[in-house]
DNA sequence: TTTT
DNA sequence: TTTT
């Protein structure tokens, strides 16, 4: 009985990091730009453009797709959900937010391969998903 | 050439905290609970159910329909961005990621009031969006 | 290079009609009402509440639980893509447009049964999807 | 208590009609092409490639930007709604389903005017509809 | 902290 | 034809 999209359209970073995880499983992490253009209120105050920055993470297929075919200031249409997952440093607890992709399409320019990226959906859920135990070993 | 959208189906940690600022500008804060249902992968592992829990601001006209509309447990449709704001705590820069509400509907059940929430749309960016330095000393 | 998506929250308007064709494929059709409401402009026109139907086809899984768990009244949330597809009658081509559900979930009231809807997701497009020659011959 | 919400990202099929009715009130029409990608079935059956062509309405401010930036080939993303009309032509009742956007960016390639369209967003709901007597007048 |  |  729940939800947990997010649909963003917005540039790379940087050119993906891209790990291979026990059994080849591989998952790639990079950031993703969306701009809100700034403007001005009616009372003439001045609000100034906004970027914000998003962790983007791809498990298997989409990871490695990200790796051939994503790079820095790359323009992307990704869906996916929210996720926030805690860490310690220094006996401190902390926060990360993440957006897992499930969907990532290149947007602009056509790839250049035969066999072009373009759609690139997620495995079903069953099969994105990392076993627990796998998770909790990810070297983030 | 940017989105940032966020859609959230799900449930009402606890009844909403409101605040009235300068100009009697209002603001909601509140937790949405999403929660993904565990399965078993095709290799027999079992995933558990997994909720992920949201913090959510509105604004304005949202803000005071949450004050009377939004209570623990109600569930919720929400259209919004998320937002990333940095804050600092024993001098250690710490990060705290928001979803800004632009739509909310209350789901299930009809409201009791004579005068029923039903679409809450948000004003435009310009009257929603408070001023650069009123946010700056928003009392989260 | 594509996104075709559609999101709707809303009512059912009778009971789904579903049918199985070769193989036990399964399809359900059924209409979803979604409501504005009206409103007033800054001119004083009376815009009235408006509703608009949805023309909903569930395959395979999707179509099982529809059967089972969906009623006039429901309140959903689906997700889905747009088709419209064309038919001929007394020599004149008419089209429709249907939403194909990806995803539907039961909101509201929690389902009576011991093992109940909730989320439910579409196989993946290569199954949830009917071979062309079959949808050729869909009695609809 | 009704979510009514279409996302599209596509390649318009021509250029953009803008007509000025009453007060200058614009109007753009245009058809916007989503590609699924073919894929072959387990079973080895291939299904096509698959277009679907979108009829896109969209009003005032967003008419005018689609006038001035929006050409045959373009690549949009468009939030909107979907609506269906019924006119009639020999006696026959007919429908259209026709898309209403709200929101319409441009990607792919920077505009490029000094002040760039990037993110327009559409006028509230109360100012970008036109009163019913305009909409039954419209010359569709 | 919700809900199923 | 739903729902508010």
């Amino acid at each position: 009985m729940s939800v947990n999209k997010v649909i963003l359209v917005g540039n790379v970073g940087k050119d993906p990091e891209v790990r291979y995880l026990e059994k080849n499983l591989a998952v790639a992490n990079f950031t993703l730009a969306t701009t809100e253009r700034g403007y001005t209120t009616q009372s003439g105050i001045q609000v100034p453009e906004r970027t914000e920055w998003h962790n983007i993470v791809a498990w298997r297929g989409l990871a490695e797709l990200s790796e051939k075919y994503i790079r820095k200031g790359s323009q992307l249409y990704i869906e996916g959900k929210i996720q926030t997952r805690s860490w310690e440093k220094d006996g401190i607890k902390r926060y990360t937010t993440e957006i897992f992709a499930d969907t990532i399409q290149l947007l602009g320019k056509k790839p250049e391969s035969t066999e072009p990226l373009s759609t690139v959906a997620a495995p079903p859920a069953d099969a994105i998903q990392a076993p627990p135990h796998a998770e909790d070993d990810l070297p983030f």
